[in-house]
DNA sequence: CGTTAGTCTTAACACCGTTAATTTCCTGAA
DNA sequence: TTCAGGAAATTAACGGTGTTAAGACTAACG
C-alpha cells in the first residue's frame, strides 16, 4: 500500500538531485553555459526526463533562487536575535548581506542581475509579496524603522531609507562581482565595504 | 587610383551599418535575443558576411558598449565646464550618472551588469586603462577630490570615497533596471534618487 | 583578355531548449 | 501467474543558435 508514498519520496528525491546538481553547474559556469543536456548527463538520465519534473530551464533556476534568498534571509534574521543597538544592527545586516554576495556570487547575479532577461515566461513570476526576496528586504526595513524609534534617523520616509540602503549595499556588492580586480582598481577590499556601510549610515543619520 | 580609399569608405560604411542595426536591436530586444541571422537579415547580407567585420558577437557589443560609455563620459565631463560648486558639481554628476543609465537601460545592463557572462574570449578585454569607463569614473574622482580641496570632506581616501559613490548610484541605477515597478513597490522614482544622492553626499561629508 | 585579390554566399558543424511519440517498467487486480 | 493500466523514461525530431570551411562572384590591374 505504502507504494505511493515510496514513489513521492523517489520523485522528490530525484527533483532533488536535479537542483543539487543544477545548483552545482551554474556556480560554478553560469546559467547560460549549462545546458539541459549536460545536467541530465551528471544525474544520468535523459535530457527530457527533467521536463517531467521542471517545466523549463528558467524554473529550476528559480527553485536555486528561492533557496538562495531563503538562506540570505534567514542569515539576516539571525542578526535580530543578538540584540545589537539599532544602528549596529542595520550596520551588521549590512555587513551580511554584502559577505553574501561575495561569497556567493553567481547565485546573487542570477537572482539580483539578470530578471528578465532569462524568463520571458511572465505569468507567475509570483511577484515580490511573500518571497524570500521580501524577507531579505524585510530585515532591512525594520533595522531601519528601529534607528528612527531611537531618535538617530533623520527626516526621512523609511521605506525610502530602506532601498537607499539597499541601493549601496547592493552596488556595492554587484560591482565587486562584476569589475574583476583585474579590470579596476579596487584597493583593499575591507575597508571599501567598512567606508560603504559608515558612509550610508552617516548619510542618514541625523 | 582612388579606388583603394572608394572601398575602404564602402568598408567602413557597411561595418557602421552593422553597428547601427544591431544597436538598435540590441537595445530592443537585448543581447542574447538577437541572433547574427537576425542582423544579417536587416542589413540584407548573409550572415557571414557579418565575420568579415567583427570577429564574433560578442566584438559587436564591446564596441557598442564603448560608444555607448563615451556618451556618458561626456556628458559628465560636461559638467565639469558648468563652473558649479564642489558639491553640487558631484551632486550633479550623480544625478547625470542615473538618468543616463536609465534612459539606456540595455546598454546601461550590458556594459555595467553582465561583464564575464558573455565574452569568454579572454586576452584583450583591453582592460580599464584609457577606457572609456575610466573617464566616466575619472569624473566622479575629480568631483569627489575637489570636494576635499574645499575642505567639506570628512577624513577618507578620495579614490575610497569615489568608490563608495559609484557603488551607490550604480546600485541605484541597477536596481531600477532589475527589478521592475510591478515586482516591487518602489515609491516615486525621482525622490528617491535625490535621497539616495543626497545620503551618500551627506555621509562622506563632515 | 586573363589573372588576382577582395567580397560575399552556400553548406555544414556542433550545439541549444523544447515537444511529440514511443518504449520500458512496475504495480494492482483477476 | 498472467495481464492491463499507468507512470516514468527514452528516442527522434523541430527550429533555432554562433561559427567555420569551402566555393562563387565581381571588379580592378597588368
Amino acid at each position: 500500500m505504502g507504494t505511493k508514498e515510496r514513489r513521492d519520496r523517489e520523485r522528490e528525491a530525484l527533483r532533488g538531485e536535479i537542483l543539487a546538481v543544477a545548483r552545482d553547474l551554474f556556480i560554478q559556469e553560469g546559467y547560460e553555459r549549462v545546458s539541459m543536456r549536460r545536467i541530465a548527463e551528471r544525474i544520468e538520465y535523459s535530457p527530457t526526463t527533467i521536463y517531467l519534473y521542471f517545466r523549463d530551464k528558467s524554473e529550476i533556476l528559480d527553485e536555486i533562487c528561492e533557496q538562495t534568498f531563503a538562506k540570505l534571509a534567514r542569515s539576516m534574521e539571525r542578526i535580530e536575535e543578538k540584540g545589537l543597538e539599532p544602528l549596529e544592527g542595520l550596520r551588521e545586516g549590512c555587513r551580511t548581506y554584502i559577505r553574501f554576495g561575495l561569497r556567493n556570487r553567481h547565485q546573487y547575479r542570477l537572482t539580483f542581475m539578470v530578471s528578465g532577461v532569462h524568463r520571458d515566461r511572465e505569468e507567475d513570476s509570483s511577484g515580490f509579496e511573500g518571497s524570500m526576496g521580501e524577507r531579505a528586504f524585510g530585515f532591512l526595513v525594520r533595522a531601519v524603522e528601529r534607528c528612527r524609534e531611537a531618535g538617530v534617523l533623520r527626516e526621512i520616509d523609511v521605506a525610502v531609507a530602506s532601498q537607499v540602503v539597499w541601493a549601496a549595499i547592493h552596488g556595492l556588492t554587484s560591482l565587486l562581482i562584476t569589475v574583476s580586480e583585474e579590470d579596476f582598481p579596487w584597493g583593499e577590499t575591507k575597508s571599501l565595504i567598512e567606508e560603504t556601510i559608515e558612509t550610508v549610515t552617516r548619510g542618514l543619520m541625523r
